[in-house]
DNA sequence: GACAATCCATGAGTGTGCTCATATCTTTTC
DNA sequence: GAAAAGATATGAGCACACTCATGGATTGTC
């Protein structure tokens, strides 16, 4: 069975010079798609909450078969992480390329990144409210959501360390300073919970909130110790 | 359809005078199976896993139909979370009724109260990593487990606060007091880890890091501030 | 002891997330 | 262009956690 190539030799085909220029109905078809399951997902999570929405409607939304959903994703709550990816690398980026924070104060430069990510969220409020209080709730989980969800949650808090030790020399650094990410992970779910209940308009005192705590938590940092 | 009572009067039934004394064959019977569903599982969840040890074998090993599991608890994770009860009843226990522990420093208490968390645990050695470290993992999640397994954490730490405030004046504390539980709750889930993964002979190492750690853990409080 | 009331074990049934062999479509090769 | 090779959409099917109407057993009452 399968005769493995028939002819003389296996002309190296010069597949495709770089790295990933496909632009066939194929690969156009697979980007499409996998947006639309997303999309799909993300408004349905919305809409009915996410236990309650089934990988069925997510397909039927979508206009595929329920089995292809699984071609893009290995679970149902990957499609959830993958929307949470796109909005850690969104306030990354924001924070990095932003060149007036390049010699910012910390505090600016965290204020910002949890803006960029309060403001991408904010669409999706009902469907953070579902998927997070309830399954990564307030001080702990990331519920089902194992394993990519501490990538994530790493590549997040490598950026923010970053941050930290780039506003000070590492010589000032003791032994305490592995609590800063778990103690920044605690605070961040905490603002989210003030965010998700914060009834002032446009979240002014989730902004307020925001800009103090950061200011006092950043002196405590740098006054606490020398 | 269904004549409710026939005769003339509900007689107001004397029932148990006291709160819960059944002893009928009932209860017994009740007991019975209640402690079987949760050995069987125990055993099953420390033999091949958590996520591999279905609900059919554990009703199976008990001797009992598959439904008559969920007659006794509400989901498969609550069966777990019911061991973890225990575990923590009984680490508190082992606290307040210690005559000896009084009067004693913080940190005996703290490592009287872990030891006997751990002591209790091992015999589940391998449940616990498998349960805990993929459900429960590094620095979050309490996975699937949620809202009792919240109640649970938070008996928890709520009889660690009250060490806590017992051995130092209430007027000592200030605006960084709320973080203790929650370092404490990080510290010991890494302890966890620790002992899991210390293959020294009857974890002797975790012993050592428990003792000193705490020692400066709580140094740390009381010399930081005042 | 007999009847009624209550409890509760039962296991077939349900809906779920997910798998997999197959058919269909796209791309490559000649 | 035709045919082989490769990719991928499909949906019936699977195992699972969990539900529920039923009947049989236990308890309470006279």
């Amino acid at each position: 069975m399968a005769t493995k190539s028939n002819s003389t030799a296996k002309a190296p085909p010069r597949k495709q010079s770089a790295k990933k220029r496909r632009t066939g109905k194929r690969a156009q078809n697979k980007e499409a798609i996998r947006k639309r399951i997303v999309k799909s997902a993300l408004h349905l999570f919305q809409t009915k909450g996410f236990d309650t929405t089934t990988t069925k409607a997510i397909a039927r939304k979508a206009g595929i078969a329920e089995g292809t959903v699984f071609n893009y994703f290995r679970t149902k709550e990957d499609i959830a992480l993958s929307f949470f990816e796109e909005e850690v690398d969104h306030a990354i980026a924001a924070v990095r390329d932003n060149p007036r924070l390049r010699k910012a104060p910390l505090e600016e430069k965290l204020f910002t990144l949890v803006h960029s990510q309060l403001e991408y969220l904010a669409p999706y409020e009902r469907f953070i409210g579902a998927a997070l209080i309830h399954a990564l709730n307030p001080a702990s989980h990331l519920g089902a959501f194992s394993h990519r969800a501490q990538q994530l949650r790493h590549r997040y808090l490598a950026f923010v360390t970053e941050l930290v030790e780039e506003s000070s020399p590492k010589q000032q650094r003791d032994a305490l300073s592995w609590l800063v990410p778990e103690a920044f992970w605690i605070y961040y779910l905490g603002v989210l919970l003030f965010w998700l209940y914060d009834s002032s308009k446009d979240k002014e005192h989730t902004i307020a909130f925001l800009d103090r705590s950061l200011h006092v938590g950043v002196a405590f940092l740098t006054n606490g110790r020398r």
